[in-house]
DNA sequence: CATCAGGGCCCTG
DNA sequence: CAGGGCCCTGAT
């Protein structure tokens, strides 16, 4: 589908700011749901039953934010769903947080410190939704990265769209609705194993609108933890993404899978491998109700290090 | 060639 | 609440 017309309108994030950072995860495996360059963003998104390409660049500087987004459109746009995007916009990308707490807190961290210093005003953020980005934390589970590009680049090319706009072609995840006709075999079919059973009913629940996001979104997280685990295929460290990058709870570091493990050991004590206990403790001493996201900051560092230089510890823990 | 564990989760006992 | 089984794949 090539979406031809534009529409484009300004927002201001909250200060201090940080585009690429927020916009672009190296830590992320490569899909084809985005593209990013310095300054520059695109992604799909669903407003409703509708699919709107989406161009966002960075007008604005650190301590005075400033983002254009270009919406691209195939028959029409509405204000209304110009007025969508702009509020998804926000969300996903926490573009109104406060971090001033966490940025106090950063400053009294020496040995960090410069990591902080460099990313500041960075934010967590997710281009999806919770379906679909519990898809892309299902095709996560127990798989290598290379396995995991895969799965999902054969969901994305049997039951996913192609939009082209700007010069780019981006994919964008189904609806929950489009599995209705689907078999768990035609699922399996596409060598995604157990994961369809998973798929199957994550979607049938999320089309019979079992699943209120934007609840979801506003509970504490004790309430939204217990919520998402109740479906079906979602575990501690599912939940823990989808707090973190959906729901935005900065204090989410409790699960930590053994893989990661390894790599905090490096980050944080140079050794091969220290208790998950004592990572946890020292890091929600250091960094109480902002846990998780002061972790995201040297975990998300590490990685775009990685894109110029090689680090051969980290390799050795990433497994293609 | 066979075996194995992996960027978890469900289910069972 | 500990442990087995699950899909497929590349590594050994």
């Amino acid at each position: 589908m090539k979406l031809a017309h534009r529409k484009t309108f300004f927002i201001f994030p909250s200060s201090p700011f940080h585009f690429d950072g927020t916009f672009h995860k190296p830590s992320h495996f490569p899909d084809k749901l985005d593209d990013w360059e310095n300054g520059k963003y695109w992604q799909v998104i669903r407003i409703g039953k509708k699919l709107f390409g989406l161009k966002i660049e960075n007008k604005g500087e650190a301590q005075k934010p400033k983002i254009k987004v270009s919406v691209f459109y195939d028959k029409g746009i509405t204000d209304n769903e110009i007025g969508s995007i702009k509020q998804e916009i926000i969300w996903r990308f926490d573009l109104n947080a406060d971090l001033k707490e966490f940025n106090r807190l950063a400053k009294s961290d020496k040995r960090f410190y410069p990591i902080f210093k460099k990313w500041l005003g960075m934010r967590n953020s997710s281009a999806h939704n919770l379906y679909e980005l519990l898809i892309v934390a299902v095709v996560l589970q127990n798989a290598t990265v290379r396995r995991t590009v895969q799965m999902m680049n054969a969901l994305l090319d049997k039951y996913g769209s192609k939009l082209n706009f700007d010069d780019k072609e981006i994919s964008a995840i189904w609806i929950p609705e489009k599995l209705k006709s689907v078999s768990e075999q035609d699922l399996r079919d596409l060598k995604i194993g157990y994961r369809a059973k998973f798929i199957k009913r994550l979607s049938q629940d999320f089309a019979e609108g079992k699943i209120e996001e934007q609840k979801l979104r506003s509970l504490d997280q004790e309430s939204a933890k217990k919520e998402l685990l109740k479906l079906y295929g979602v575990g501690h460290e599912t939940a823990r993404i989808l707090l973190f990058e959906v729901c935005h709870q900065y204090n989410t570091f409790d699960h930590i899978a053994p893989w990661q493990q390894k790599i905090y050991s490096q980050l944080f004590y140079n050794k091969p491998l220290v208790s998950a206990n004592k990572i946890r403790n020292d890091i929600k001493k250091q960094y109480g109700d902002y846990s998780m996201l002061a972790v995201h900051y040297i975990w998300e560092d590490i990685f775009w290090k990685k894109k110029n230089e090689k680090i051969k510890w980290l390799e050795k823990e990433i497994r293609l």
